[in-house]
DNA sequence: ATAGATTATGGGTAATTGTGGGTAAGCAAT
DNA sequence: ATTGCTTACCCACAATTACCCATAATCTAT
């Protein structure tokens, strides 16, 4: 039952409300370590998808951030880039956390959702997009995954 | 709810009205800490975009700009530019805050703006300005980009 | 199996937020 | 001083969001 805080496996199916509120797995909840304060930060992923952190995993991305100095062009598009789309949700009494219309129009959510643990961050997927990127990722060339292999012992 | 002070994520749209004006998102208003006393300073931005500090960034920015020596012509021109257009704003009631036209113009502000906060400060553009700098920055090099990516874990 | 707790989902109401405009006070130039 | 213009402060309203309650389904433990 002591699972490691802020980590987060498994994949659960929820339904989307008209308000735009979605659920947050009470398993996940309770992984949150308490510093968070029942709060996440959410933005895009790189995948079609919403990504969903603990706030203090969202705060070191942030810091590292605070050190690249503005001067740089190429900083400042990094910083645009990543931040751009963040922002800090607190789950209700109900274990909800509301997501906004560009997040939502961006990952292509409708009415259901899947929630997915990675690990150190959430995955928020419509089944159809997700089903979609599964079957091109089959397809592709499978050496890259050989070598992860190497690296990771299951 | 406890999120850091004096830092900024994401992206919303404001319109500026007849006055000038554009909010400052709640979000925003609510993070910038109370020593600020409610007020922001904007200045050019090196972007075509206008640059939101909290009061006590700004001065701290100051400080560091009196250690340049000034026989160097380079950071004569470097203080000159930066500090040229700044000006001290606190945001109204209804948390709005007027912006010159000067900056207005050096943004090319109409109607619509686009806030987007980077972390330590706050930048104001134009949609479709960012649009064309967004897609600039794609064709750019991205080399160093990559490594920025492989400091920054997301 | 059953009772009690927890969880997922829906909806209602009050407070907040974004946006427009009004009016009076300050300032500049005539 | 008077006029015209700009700025600061106030009010108003629609839309959105936060907060609370209700109910049905699911899980837990005896």
């Amino acid at each position: 039952m002591t699972i490691n805080q802020d980590t987060f496996t498994g994949e659960y199916s929820y339904s989307i409300d008209a308000k735009g509120r979605v659920n947050i797995p009470a398993k996940f909840r309770q992984s949150l370590a308490p510093e968070n304060d029942q709060t996440f930060v959410i933005t895009r992923g790189i995948d079609l998808c919403i990504w969903v952190y603990p706030l203090t995993a969202w705060q070191i991305i942030e810091d590292d951030l605070k050190d690249l100095s503005a001067i740089s062009g190429i900083n400042r598009s990094f910083i645009r880039n990543t931040v751009r789309y963040a922002s800090s949700v607190a789950f209700d009494k109900q274990g909800r956390i509301m997501l906004s219309t560009n997040l939502l129009d961006y990952a292509q959510l409708k009415k259901d959702a899947l929630i997915i643990g990675m690990v150190n961050k959430i995955e928020i997927w419509d089944p159809k997009v997700l089903a979609k990127v599964d079957k091109q990722n089959l397809e592709m060339d499978s050496s890259e995954y050989d070598e992860l292999a190497d690296k990771i012992i299951l």
